[in-house]
DNA sequence: AAAGATACATATAAATCTTATGCATTTGAA
DNA sequence: TTCAAATGCATAAGATTTATATGTATCTTT
């Protein structure tokens, strides 16, 4: 189910970028969007997305807020003004890592 | 040293299409070469590169041939015609993780 | 009534990489 | 000429990150 192992160092990324779209969202939602947005190419397991919303947390990028619909919980995470550099700083990273390896990648027959 | 930490995954990537462009390295020459190619925005480590080396010829993606220059020994890597096929499955693995991660690192504010 | 979706969470395992070493030869600079 | 840096291989231990497997509970739909 995991899409790809390339995920790994970029999960914190999309969430903060998907937050800072949506202002505000809960782990579930997030899963959903990413599963809608990507196709089902990327999909998010809940045993990484909530340890690492968590971290974030603890971090201090994302403050939380719980509310009940009906009696069920639903933790909404939103960004603090860390989380929205983190996320420009997460996001510049990973586009300057794509264009190294386009350098790599790119070659063509005898370099 | 170690760049960044986004390489998770692409590692054996970058050694597949550096040994399809180069025909045939060795070790050191492929982690001088990516130092190179990137002006030191890519670092491969020993500690990952020796043992990717191994599992790629334990999958029997490449084929050693090892030399003598002087006393020193030199262990040249090339692929094999499942080597070839795998580069080319990874780099499209890789290709396409980028495209999707576009689809969520491109979105304007308020989707 | 039961299955599936919604919603949270954690523990254990697996994968991948970094850091730290270790050994030996060769080259270049002081 | 001597000593550091570069060349060249390799492995072990630790860190980080994610997947898999569970667990609990509510709500909706059939």
């Amino acid at each position: 189910m995991p899409s790809t192992e390339l995920l790994k160092g970029t999960l914190k990324t999309v969430v903060l970028k998907l937050l800072s779209v949506h202002g505000k969202m809960y782990g579930y939602e997030i899963t959903q969007l990413v599963k809608e947005l990507t196709k089902d190419k990327l999909i998010l397991t809940e045993g990484a997305l909530y340890p690492a919303l968590h971290a974030l947390e603890a971090e201090g990028a994302v403050i939380t807020e719980t509310v009940f619909v009906g009696k069920r919980i639903r933790k909404y995470y939103s960004l603090t003004k860390t989380g929205k550099g983190l996320m420009k700083e997460k996001v510049n990273e990973f586009t300057d890592f794509v264009s190294t390896m386009r350098l790599l990648l790119n070659l063509k027959p005898s370099v």
